[in-house]
DNA sequence: ACGGTTTCTGAAAGCGCTTTCAGATAGCCA
DNA sequence: TGGCTATCTGAAAGCGCTTTCAGAAACCGT
């Protein structure tokens, strides 16, 4: 009574194919791809003996051979840097989303920030034949870019703007400066940074230096025991504000790579009973679904993940398509105030 | 100075194929295919001339030509309710190191805990011409496993057990059972549960039948204004504890979904002065990485994602290689102690 | 040095689809 | 109804690779 036992359909002797369809039509496999694809003239009665067949025969053509035909495979891929991180798992989402509009599959893969790797990867995806390539950042292998234009498909960067190639990203360092000015306005003058890893990961680096700049540029520094990077999580982020505090004068207020990092270094400001904001002001990054719910809520830098994603997707649609894009699309991360920010207990002088 | 244009590369032509390589090598394609692949019995100078034209030439086979002429892919699919879920996330991650290692891709659609759009997705993988497919939980389209049987290819289903179609799982009313166990053992009487949304959900749906059960075994019942739904996430947390806390007597005790869920829970009973877990005991899914650093931190019924992706990737991987199997592997959750979980302030007489 | 093996190698036949090209049909006007 | 154009349709030629099959080359013992 559980049903009919899987093996039922199983040795369906083969699948079915364009040539069957044809047969039980009566027509010939030609009249059978023009029905099934461009459709182009057709007489309605032919048309509807193909369908029909292929309805009965349950024919799904066979990709490998379509993307032989046509010499195009209707898949793009995707390599990003960490696929369990919330930020690029919300852009691959996306771009898939508008992929999958436009009849392409997605197929994702992951680096883990090594360049070697990546480049193996991407390879790896060259092979299988993709249409176009979306890769994270400005960092690439050195033999990568002449790898993508031997195999003649487009490809467009995300995160990081670009001049010399296609992207969708936002300035990396000038949001971060924002939020150091929005420190520095508030009255703070001793501000740290906690980063993720930022060996081959101009994300990081472009906010670290954005920072350094702005403060810079306000009469201030960042100074070099206020400059830690860790690995990301929650983890590093307490041990990474831990680090700091061993190193002189503790900061008013801080900048973190990731909201996971900025969560863990309020965990330990809280446990060596530090009041946030009032001795610490903390800013995340990427807007992180917990942000809010912290307590202070967490004032981060929100980056349009979503919409990074979209726009990747239509770029890259629009390429393959042959269609004309702008190389440089830039949709501007966001400075979402919350409570983890206040002035300083007492301004310091500077 | 910034290096040379992209175009330098683009109008190469078109790419090299076999052909041009055989050329090159002075040999005919099959020696070229022979060298490439399994390279059996090839004599040494000869391979090392193809070798040399493949480099030279930047050779790349064509992957549709191969997948058709081979008639694999070399790719498998997998179909997840939600790709921006964690345990969903980890278990693609390491199922796709398995895959990958074994020279597979891994082709990844998203289905939205609906069965149409799993149906929908998963023929669109199907098409594409995967060898191998992953699906998570028992509940499917009615449609679905035909489709599969006729394209021939092995499948496996993941996070539930299954008595008809080969799965790696565990058994989610049993571990939600000991959760629940373990609460009456604590003392509690008045337990509560909140999961995500259980419609087409069978792990959702097991989990709270499991409760049901064992508090039944144990004399006590789960009453229905402790029985809450709702959709995923911190904010679904908060509301569903706001819910049950209006239906009645409040519960002791609370068993969620996601830690996500739990964690929405128990803000919203610190905001209305609850202690946890003087006041309420609170309890997890998933373990995931912000469980332990929240205050107090959250005991959670730890789901072994990454295992669940490697044996679901060896499983498939085997099978597809033709190799025996195991329809069956159960890798059991585990529940983890912490300090959001103890006996009830006074405990409650039932 | 020769016949018999054994090892290599290339020609050619697909894999299943798309698409061109020319022939077959249908449609139209006078 | 005949001739001409506009539509349809099928045969056949690929797409680029793998793999069989049979012939060529290399190797062996005597």
């Amino acid at each position: 009574m559980l049903g009919v036992p899987e093996e039922i359909l199983e040795p369906l002797s083969r699948s079915p194919v364009a040539r069957d369809v044809a047969h039980r039509a009566g027509v010939s496999t030609a009249t059978v791809s023009r029905v099934l694809n461009g459709s182009a003239g057709v007489r309605a009665d032919k048309r509807a003996a193909v369908m029909r067949a292929a309805q009965d025969l349950g024919f799904v053509a066979n990709g490998a051979a379509r993307a032989l035909s046509t010499r195009r495979f209707m898949a793009v891929g995707a390599v990003v840097p960490n696929i369990e991180n919330e930020a690029f798992v919300r852009v691959l989402s996306s771009f898939q989303e508008r992929l999958r509009q436009a009849g392409y599959t997605l197929v994702a893969a992951n680096a883990g920030y090594d360049l070697e790797d990546e480049l193996r990867e991407a390879t790896f995806l060259l092979e299988r034949g993709v249409d176009g390539l979306m890769l994270v950042g400005d960092i690439h292998h050195p033999d990568l870019h002449a790898r993508i234009a031997r195999h003649g498909i487009p490809m467009v960067q995300t995160f990081s703007l670009s001049r010399e190639r296609p992207c969708v990203g936002f300035d990396n360092a000038a949001s971060a400066a924002r939020a150091a000015n929005y420190l520095v306005d508030l009255g703070h003058r001793r501000i740290g940074v906690i980063s993720g890893l930022r060996k081959d990961n101009d994300r990081g680096g472009a906010r670290v230096t954005g920072i350094a700049q702005a403060l810079e540029a306000r009469g201030l520094r960042l100074a070099p025991e206020h400059d830690i990077e860790i690995s990301y999580g929650i983890g590093g982020g307490r041990d990474g504000f831990r680090q700091m505090l061993a190193g002189g004068p503790p900061p008013t207020a801080i900048i973190c790579g990731t909201d996971q990092i900025a969560f863990g270094a309020m965990i330990e400001a809280r446990a060596r009973g530090l009041d946030v904001p009032g001795d610490l002001s903390v800013i995340g990054h990427n807007d992180s679904d917990f942000a809010p719910f912290l307590d202070p809520a967490l004032t981060t830098i929100r980056i349009h993940s979503a919409e990074i994603g979209h726009a990747a997707g239509d770029h890259l649609i629009a390429r393959m398509q042959g269609r004309p894009v702008v190389r440089l699309t830039q949709i501007d991360a966001e400075l979402i105030l919350r409570a983890s920010t206040a002035p300083p207990r007492k301004p310091d002088g500077v």
